[in-house]
DNA sequence: TCAGTGGTTCTAAAATTTTGGAATTAGCGA
DNA sequence: TCGCTAATTCCAAAATTTTAGAACCACTGA
């Protein structure tokens, strides 16, 4: 398969889980396409680590990234890596 | 989660798997949308229940319907619920 | 009627994903 | 330095998904 196509696939993975595609369309809601652990945990019952696994799962297709201030980490949307597999996201599931 | 997020997840779940997303590309490139069991056979090397599962999870997810000829099964896309999750699905996808 | 083909269903195994407790790492402030 | 908090990593259990053999159903053609 090619290049292109096993990134679909990851992207489409990533978004294939209820907490993953909320915590996606929360990114795009927010205003500087960041949002901190804190705002996640609070709008998920998950345990950390189960959170920590999501927000690795994103990573790795590439639609998230992490940056991290004192004890705090905040994960910022990559709006072009998310249209670029599934143009008008923000338009369509932006709900 | 509203309706139209459970929809949107199941669609992703259906995409998020190599085999169903070529037969969702293979469906869109065919002349009039719609292909057989065996174009779909010959193309991916599984078992028939491991098809037929596969056709289930696309069924489910509303992309396609299935129309039965004599021994004959045949798929089809449903284009406009595919581009109601995703649009251009086509243009992106469809390399 | 019956033999043969195409496809689904049933069942269970293998693989993957999701989850959380425990331990660990990293940074902050006293 | 020490104690505290935030988050990740390690590990294993639970849940889900993917897969195929066996049995079955539906239709065709002889």
């Amino acid at each position: 398969m090619p290049e292109f196509s096993r990134e679909a696939v990851k992207v489409f993975k990533a978004l294939a889980d209820p907490t993953r595609y909320q915590m996606v369309r929360m990114l795009l809601r927010c205003k500087d396409g960041e949002l901190g652990c804190v705002e996640f945990e609070r709008a998920f019952d998950l345990s950390k680590p189960a959170m920590s696994h999501h927000y690795r799962v994103l990573e790795n297709a590439g639609l998230v990234s992490s940056r991290k201030t004192g004890l705090y980490v905040y994960y910022k949307l990559h709006r072009d890596r998310l249209e670029s597999f599934i143009p008008s996201f923000d338009r369509v599931h932006n709900v």
